[in-house]
DNA sequence: CTGAAAGCGCTTACAG
DNA sequence: CTGAAAGCGCTTACAG
């Protein structure tokens, strides 16, 4: 339909429609557009009214085909855990101001997407990318790194040089929740971990628990158990735990969810929260405070980990190169779980 | 650095590269990357060689410029509820052996992405947009319909001829709701619904509360508060109806988020859930099952819904213009929180 | 069945 | 400070 000539497409108003409009080249408009140097305020007024008289909006693909497409790109491993709901909150608050716009993508659902999803961001021209829990090697996210910005949260590698890293120190998280029980005068702690793909971010809890117990004269209570993040995992896990022979009277959970499916366990089992078994969980999500959970629990700053993550990946879009690695300190959040 | 000449550009392989190390025409590479008529098997065959050898990935943003991204925009109210991760492993199911690969955008986050979020899928040239839990109006949605193909979740809207919609039969599901809580004992049934945009899916749930109750001959009971999506919101709410002069004996809530708020106020008030209040949720989330909840849900099949979703848009994408309305119908999954 | 050429809407040197 | 022209990597008619 609609003929050429005037260049619409889709409806779209183009650069050229508002550099007519405005009666001044495109190469102007597309300065106005990018904020760059070189253009009197009087021009920049009449670019800026032409471009909202027309309703004009940039596309993005034809952006990124000679800059960019001011778009970032956020992996999240999955879409159940409300904790990284926190992180985009920050993401999106550091995001408030610029012309970037976040997408993400998951990473475990299908086989198709598994480290897929990282390649079709690239594919779609993003940015910079901002990567949730990865358990990529090292060598895997410097390939990344080398054709995007890449921020990592939760993926500890302080040595890293191509790509900044964002954390919390999981290591003092986990000491925390320990030191947490044994004030509470639980002494037969365990730790349920996460099977699978080796997790930089579980390696430093599991550190930390092992230092906590160690440090409490519990060296020979140590006991690491783990499961996978499916449910029925979980539970065996769980079961195992509170039905052995050596059953603990606390359990450390490496994320509030599988947390709160230990405490559901246990009361299954009969058991008492706290009193037969303390449970701790990690990320301090809304859950914890419900009533029927009353969870303790690590908070890792999840908002403030997502908006540093966003920062940073901004300024390598924009030139930076010296490696950043920012961890928070975690604080433990008591509920009525350890409360013995 | 590494003087054009060859087109490279960021390490990426060129549609040229593959062309040259194949032998044929950068157009003979375009038809066999879209499955396009017109190529011989051997043609196929050299080229799919040569793209693997190169390890060739097509730059979305060039193909937008002409054709699509094979990308499609996935919106979500926000990333809390859990519900949404059912309906994106429907999605993905549905995707995995397409070329399509799907982005997502939060919609109620930040100001700047209220309705921004859709039109920045426009911008960056997604193919199609899931518009899930919309509260826009109908003109609204035509006008994101008229640029790209719309498929809305969780929006009723049985006469739109412009975009699709998927959904459970919400009217339905509160009637199995108030049915299952009458059989169970329970005549003081308030409802608890959603405070702020209008939402088709909850004037549904209300009419289907509303029959259900006139029916059990308890149209007098009727009681429809509502809250926003605000833990603290919620809580004010839930106390309200707990501590009010016409305290009722069960609480419908919209969502298992929102009933799992309501069984933690209740018990913080003392009362017996499911003695003193039954409580009922929405969407058979995962939490449901946990036994310190235990909670009574409305099953929507969200991975169905997803599936659909993600059918019907590639449908349109490829063509579809007559417009289609699936439903689902809902089923309640009885727990102890209803179990007088 | 195959390919040369135009063009999508921008940005980027470069010249004025 | 401003603009004309080339070009990003694809797809799309069109011609052979």
């Amino acid at each position: 339909m609609a003929q050429a000539g005037e260049g619409r497409r889709n409806g779209r108003v183009t650069i050229r429609e508002v550099a007519d409009d405005a009666g001044v080249s495109v190469a102007a408009v597309s300065k106005v557009l990018r904020d760059a140097y070189g253009v009197s305020d009087a021009l920049r007024a009449k670019v800026r009214a032409s471009m909202d008289r027309l309703g004009y909006r940039p596309l993005a693909s034809a952006r990124g085909m000679r800059g960019q497409t001011y778009t970032l790109g956020l992996v999240l491993p999955d879409l159940r855990n409300p904790f990284f709901a926190d992180i985009m909150t920050g993401v999106n608050n550091a995001l408030e101001r610029t012309q970037y716009q976040v997408m993400m993508g998951i990473s475990a659902s299908t086989a198709k997407l598994e480290t897929g999803v990282v390649d079709s961001m690239i594919d779609r021209q993003m940015d910079g990318i901002i990567l949730i829990g990865s358990t990529e090697s090292r060598e895997s996210l410097n390939t990344i790194a080398e054709k995007k910005p890449l921020v990592t949260i939760g993926h500890h590698d302080p040595s890293a040089e191509a790509f900044d890293t964002v954390n919390n120190n999981d290591q003092q998280g986990a000491l925390l929740a320990v030191r947490h029980l044994v004030a509470a005068g639980y002494s037969k702690i365990a730790m349920l971990s996460l099977q699978g793909e080796p997790s930089s971010i579980l390696a430093e809890r599991e550190q930390g628990y092992r230092h906590g117990m160690v440090e409490a004269g519990l060296g020979g209570a140590i006991n690491i158990a783990s499961a996978t993040q499916v449910m029925r995992d979980v539970q065996f896990a769980a079961k195992r735990l509170l039905q052995g022979p050596r059953r603990p009277d606390a359990i450390f959970c490496w994320t509030d969810f599988i947390a709160l499916e230990v405490i559901s366990v246990a009361t299954e089992l009969g058991l008492r929260v706290p009193e037969d078994v303390g449970i701790v969980g990690y990320d301090n999500t809304m859950f914890c405070d419900f009533a029927q959970n009353s969870l303790t629990s690590i908070d890792q700053s999840g908002e403030l980990l997502g908006l540093q993550a966003a920062r940073l990946v901004i300024e390598r879009i924009n030139g930076r190169t010296a490696v950043e690695h920012f961890v928070v300190p975690p604080r433990l959040v008591a509920r009525r779980s350890t409360s013995r």
